[in-house]
RNA sequence: UGGCCUAUGGUGUAACUGGUAACACGUUUGUUUUUGGUGCAAAAGAGUAUAGGUUCGAGACCUAUUGGGCCAACCA
């Protein structure tokens, strides 16, 4: 076997290249560095997989550091929240750190660049400055006060230092070039005057570093070798450098910028800012509600550190705009779960069955497979009785052979117990069916088609399901300039159900996931206490049935598919033009044969279109030329158009398409 | 009157210096099955945004277009 090479996605040919180029493998570090101001979703999950992805393959560290230059939305809470949900996806940090460890430090680079030139206090009104910083495609004007001395400059600085100035009065820039092509370099705001009490340096600092000046400057400190971030900083990297440039030593390692496309989910967002209108406005019940695409809501839902690791990695890293699937999300869960969950049943929505031939007062404990995916799962018992309850799905009185579960007269297994046969129904006035009586047998080594979940009422216990659908109706809620996505919030995206489960279940624990068999999988909610059970539903089961029945999901999104069948036969001649001039002979003759049956069932109108078929498409021009053979050879008659597509065909290179035209010219 | 990024099946990502488009999800079919699950097998689906060019040969190279995204917070 040959060794197989993963092929390596850009930023890993961007390491592999300064490793390649003498970089010492010891110089490599990464860094996360979320901005504690809210809690972490999928999408950061992307940004976290990078980096500490590359620091897994690589052996490198990766610093854990929060971004926390602006007082006004940090709170320790949130700084709490990412450290756990980061363990919690099984990453380890290097060391964890602050931007404002290095408050001190960029402050004295600051004095430095004022000294040097290269930066000023400017004390114009927010909407002044806006107003000369011009627009992308307007050049912007130098500001009044963009050659005061530097005597002037260091003593202004001081003075904001010291407390002297409001908010708003003035601000320090860098002198860069107010008629740059990239509106951050029209010397760009480096610190601010902000008199909040910040949650680690308190009231020691009333001015605050943007993150520009603080970003890469904190790189540096930190020796990142390659500081990863998405794509909207691209913009960005053009003044870290210029930052760098400022105070890097030669002798030290520079930070590089690299960006990638942030990761977009279909029917969620991803903002923090509207999710956080989702949950102040109380569509959701915080921000580990298990709808919410957040980390902490993922956990909640059921999620395994495991599948979002394995999603991220599926989902690859590249630079073009990118809506992933959820059903992509959904494998990853199912296919982690499906080896781990442990089976038992549940019956959701439930339908008395009463088995008459079986003693009333007996109960047997049955022998269940607890997984039948993993040998070591072992096993556990479930009692049967003569009362049980399984899903009203499950029984119809009169079905189709396409039905394979109960109706009357059909047989049909319960799972690890008996097969049974329904003999008839009991119904109340409306005519709604109470009880379904059946009958039962042994001999369960007999073949039957389907196999039903069930639980025995006696012995059943109650718990509480929620089960949840989308929280939008729309595949991109949030990029719709004419509508909010607040109008497609899916008013139906939580129903709460009293279910029926079996007895084992009863000392089942906080974050316990199961399969309910046949239904999908359930983990325990953190709502749920020894007296009431709290299921969540994280996923379904794949369910091929659903997509046969009729109508019965309303929700069910309309999926265009393929038309396979009952395609024309223009259509069908098409599809073989793609491959035509590159099928082995045999079957290009069999093509042409197929091709000139099918073009009997071709009008003109159908094939003139295809005339303008480009050059490099020779399988199309040729496949079109033996239909317009057929044609002429059943009396269609020869126009301008026709005559110029053959007499183009017999210029050309692909002696196929020669020999075809020639053959009716 | 801008700058930068980007374009490959329905979706996402591949294709090392040019050799005829691969993998995963999704879809469909068959098969297995005490879960209409899982597993196994197979199929359909892309001339790589467009138009030209170079070449024996272009998704990769060249030219010109077009679509999409980002950039004007004392946010990060």
């Amino acid at each position: 076997m040959s060794e197989e090479r993963k092929s390596l996605n850009f930023i890993e040919q961007i390491i592999e290249e300064d490793l390649a180029n003498g970089m010492p493998k010891g110089n490599l570090r990464f860094r996360f560095p979320p901005e504690p101001n809210g809690y972490l979703h999928i999408g950061h999950t992307k940004a976290i997989g990078i980096s500490f992805g590359l620091g897994e393959y690589y052996n490198a560290p990766v610093n854990l550091r929060f971004d926390d230059t602006n007082p006004a939305k940090e709170e320790q809470e949130f700084v709490d929240a990412i450290k756990e949900d980061i363990a919690w996806l099984g990453y380890t940090w290097d060391k964890e750190l602050f931007s404002s460890d290095y408050f001190q430090q960029l402050y004295d680079w600051a004095v430095y660049l004022i000294k040097e030139g290269k930066a000023y206090v400017d004390s114009q009104s927010s909407e002044a400055m806006a107003e000369q910083k011009g627009t992308p495609t307007q050049f912007g004007v130098d500001g009044p006060y963009r050659n005061r001395s530097i005597e002037e400059n260091l003593n202004l600085f001081e003075c904001m230092k010291a407390g002297e100035f409001d908010g708003g009065e003035h601000i320090l820039r860098a002198k860069i070039d107010m008629q740059h092509t990239n509106m951050l370099m029209r010397d760009p705001i480096m610190y601010r005057v902000l008199k909040k009490h910040h949650h680690r340096t308190a009231n020691d600092w009333c001015i605050y570093p943007m993150y520009d000046w603080t970003h890469g400057e904190s790189d540096y400190i930190e020796q990142i070798s390659h500081s990863l971030c998405s794509l909207e900083f691209k913009p960005h990297r053009e003044l870290y450098d210029w930052f760098l440039d400022q105070v890097v030593d030669a002798g030290k390692l520079r930070p590089k910028q690299r960006e990638f496309a942030r990761l977009n989910l279909s029917y969620t967002i991803m903002s923090k800012r509207k999710l956080l209108k989702l949950v102040e406005d109380g569509i959701v019940n915080g921000w580990d509600d298990p709808r919410m695409p957040t980390i902490s809501g993922l956990r909640r839902r059921g999620y395994t550190p495991n599948s979002i690791r394995k999603f991220v990695e599926t989902v690859g890293v590249a630079k073009r705009d990118n809506i992933i699937d959820v059903s992509l999300l959904e494998f990853c869960i199912r296919e982690d779960l499906n080896k781990t969950a442990p089976r038992v049943m549940a019956v959701l929505d439930p339908v008395k069955l009463v088995i008459t031939n079986y003693p009333e007062d007996k109960v047997e404990w049955l022998d269940a497979e607890n997984n039948q995916e993993d040998e070591s799962a072992g096993y556990r018992k479930v009692p049967f009785s003569s009362e049980l309850y399984i899903e009203k799905e499950d029984f119809k009185e009169e079905a189709s052979a396409k039905f394979f579960r109960l109706k009357l007269g059909g047989e049909v297994r319960l799972k690890n117990a008996y097969i049974i046969k329904a003999e008839s129904v009991l119904k109340d006035v409306n005519g709604n069916i109470e009880e379904i009586h059946c009958t039962y047998s042994e001999d369960t080594s007999r073949r039957v088609k389907g196999t039903l979940h069930w639980v025995s009422i006696e012995q059943a216990v109650k718990a509480e399901v929620r089960e949840y659908d989308r929280l939008f109706s729309d595949e991109t809620p949030d990029s719709h300039q004419d509508k909010s996505f607040m109008e497609f919030i899916n008013p139906n995206s939580l129903k709460t159900i009293e279910a029926f489960v079996e007895p084992s279940l009863k000392d089942a624990k906080i974050g316990d996931r199961f399969q309910f068999q046949r239904l999908g999988y359930f983990n325990v909610d953190d709502d749920s206490t020894l007296e009431h059970l709290v299921f969540n539903k994280t996923v379904g089961l794949r369910d091929t049935w659903a997509k046969v029945k009729p109508k019965q999901n309303t929700n069910q999104n309309q999926q265009k598919q393929p038309q396979q069948n009952n395609r024309s036969a223009i259509e069908q001649i098409k599809s073989y033009g793609k491959k035509y001039d590159r099928l082995p002979e045999d079957k290009q003759a069999d093509a042409k044969v197929d091709i000139q049956e099918l073009a009997q069932k071709v009008s003109y109108d159908e094939v003139e279109p295809l005339f303008n078929t480009s050059v490099k498409k020779s399988g199309t021009r040729i496949i079109t030329m033996i239909t317009l053979g057929v044609l002429l050879k059943n009396g269609l008659e020869k126009n301008d158009a026709i005559t110029e597509f053959i007499a183009k065909a017999l210029d050309d290179k692909n002696v196929l398409l020669v020999a075809e035209a020639a053959a009716i010219s």
